[in-house]
DNA sequence: ATTTTTATGTCAGCCTTGTTGACTTTCCAA
DNA sequence: TTGGAAAGTCAACAAGGCTGACATAAAAAT
């Protein structure tokens, strides 16, 4: 209800035929597909494994920042305690993480991968990004960065800024 | 472990800066972080209506080749007749999707929205819509183009088929 | 004409991962 | 010293995946 409808023409001399609907309906599509392609890798290694995709990005994210806590991490995943406990604990008990109580503020859980834990992430990302590096490859740098540009400005505000603070990266 | 490593420097003249494993990282946690705001304004509006994800994809692949049969749908959601039925069933008796039996072959049914399906096809893809939009518009018809073509090297290639056979429009 | 295969639906039961709500423990800070 | 934030725990529940078994109708093959 806050659209103009299908019939769409071309306005001013930049054509915005990629505004289309048709066009925007293609790229919900595409977006549907290609991230069951971006989860079918590590997706068959948590089966083998009795783990799922929330333990993966629990692992993926502590790796990135070692030593967060439970909130942060909590932030960023975007769910409740409650569901990311049931995880961290699992993890903990399998000796994937370790939570370190925190010096300043002892109520705080610092959160570590454990040399087995390092191993997995390991085996689950490297799955992951071949995948990536082989459509990168196949899609050429400028491509890429459309690719970035475009997901980001689909992102929530609020987790662009913890997706930018990620990592020490030169971009 | 199909890997180099994390140590890469530019090899030829091409600069493949683009394919270091750090960069492919920010990659994977830009889908992540994109796909939560892809889904984010229908599933708020789907917990209104006391359906879920599962429904609107089902209700988008409908409305996009009405008249498809249950096989099709099944291999273009990648779930069990079992879950989808389980969909579709509430579908069908809310009086959203309508299954008529085939007249060629009398096994099959054929889908299609009724009004009432159409008019939350059009709330939950308005939506969506809208932030796609907004992001490609922010982002311009170059970064689109790569946007595209990056997430199409990311699918399966069996999805791939369905998703340039799906729907008419002059790409 | 009979058998087999295909398309679909359905029942039962399981798992993961999300939710809410209530409650406790710890401990920083006003 | 007391209020409240951070963290953890327990219980109950729902969505939406899954497997397996079975039923029915109709098409296709023999």
């Amino acid at each position: 209800m806050a659209d103009r409808g299908t019939a769409q023409q071309p306005t001013s001399g930049e054509s915005l035929l990629f505004l289309t609907d048709d066009q925007l309906r293609r790229g919900i599509e595409a977006m549907f597909f290609a991230y069951r392609g971006f989860t079918a890798d590590p997706d068959r290694i948590l089966a083998e494994k009795e783990y799922g995709r929330a333990h993966h990005r629990a692992i993926h994210f502590i790796n990135r920042s070692p030593g967060t806590n439970v909130n942060t991490l909590l932030a960023i995943l975007g769910v409740t305690k409650q569901s990311l406990n049931r995880v961290l604990r699992t993890l903990i008990e399998d000796g994937l993480v370790e939570a370190r109580v925190g010096k300043r503020d002892r109520r705080e859980r610092h959160l570590y991968l454990t040399d087995a834990g390092v191993e997995l992430e390991r085996e689950l990302s490297d799955a992951q990004r071949a995948r990536m590096r082989a459509a990168y490859r196949a899609a050429g740098p400028e491509a890429v960065a459309g690719f970035r540009l475009v997901l980001e400005q689909m992102m929530d505000p609020e987790l662009l800024r913890h997706y930018r603070e990620g990592g020490e990266g030169q971009t």
